[in-house]
DNA sequence: AGTGCCTTGATATTCTATAACAATCAGGGC
DNA sequence: GCCCTGATTGTTATAGAATATCAAGGCACT
């Protein structure tokens, strides 16, 4: 899970291929500029902002314009292959797209790597909070600010 | 907690005499501006926005700019009088400002009334699942989507 | 009065996101 | 092929949220 331990280009199209499989079972279309929306904020294993990706996209002459990036990444989210980091106004490639979830991360404050939690048992708690307090569960945003292990060493 | 329940007034008046005590004893600055602006800020009871204050604060004839607003919020927040809403860029006074503490909140998606959750159960789950993912925690921001009990009846 | 520090004012700019409309592209029926 | 339709992308403009920077004012201490 951590940067220096894996073969990021390896990571990068795994991710794609993933997409790509699901968009053809759901018959979504992940056009070309999907696609590469998509291999940009995996490119930096990171969050990233729109306006990263953005710039990124827009080597050499045409520069394109922030409804594009925007348009994509909503695509990408509504599908389930990037998630929003609200508190760092960035995105953030999932990294379980078989499963339409919402994310629940943790963010080095130090070196600004992100780890998704999956955690079944602590989805179930949270949900249970809110219909304790007498709320129908919809979805939630868990973003946890710490030092990861790497960091710390 | 609900807004029909209670004397909205009084609860206005209650959020701001706590500040002023807590400000003495901590020896900050509770001056007219920053009482203002935490005025306008529980004066709605739903999350309002920087910009909402910056309007409410500038009636009549000058008109207060930007870095006014978000300077008294920060030291609203710094004080752990409000809390930031990240999924709303929005503002929200806090139910407990006498301890210092991150908040966690429901958002009801159909009135936009706000349950701040004071659980210390919750927290330490929380905590338990950064640790067990080896982070060490610093603090969290929990937001749940869901409908209230009032807007389901 | 003079100094230093905190607070507020004022101007400009950056960063983030969306509205509105035009052009293009892909697929289905003819 | 050609037209129709809906989805996608391009383009321009604007809205919304936050900060950088420097000037001015207020307060406490000497
Ligand atoms: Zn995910
Ligand atoms: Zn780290
Ligand atoms: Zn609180
Ligand atoms: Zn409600």
């Amino acid at each position: 899970m951590l940067k220096h331990k894996h073969d990021h280009d390896a990571c990068i199209e795994n991710a794609l291929e993933a997409a790509q499989k699901i968009c053809e079972e759901r018959e979504t279309r992940f056009t070309p500029l999907r696609r590469r929306v998509l291999e940009l904020v995996w490119s930096k294993h990171e969050p990233i902002t729109a306006y990263e990706v953005l710039d990124l996209l827009s080597d050499g002459k045409k520069r394109v314009a922030p409804p594009t990036v925007y348009r994509a990444l909503d695509f990408l989210i509504e599908e389930g292959f990037v998630h929003r980091i609200e508190s760092l106004n960035s995105f953030v490639g999932c990294s379980d797209p078989a499963h339409k979830h919402q994310g629940h991360f943790m963010i080095c404050t130090k070196c600004s790597n992100v780890t998704e939690m999956n955690e079944r048992s602590l989805h179930d708690v949270i949900k249970k909070a809110a219909e304790s307090n007498g709320y129908s569960y919809e979805n939630s945003i868990l973003e946890i600010a710490g030092i990861c292990e790497n960091c710390r060493n």
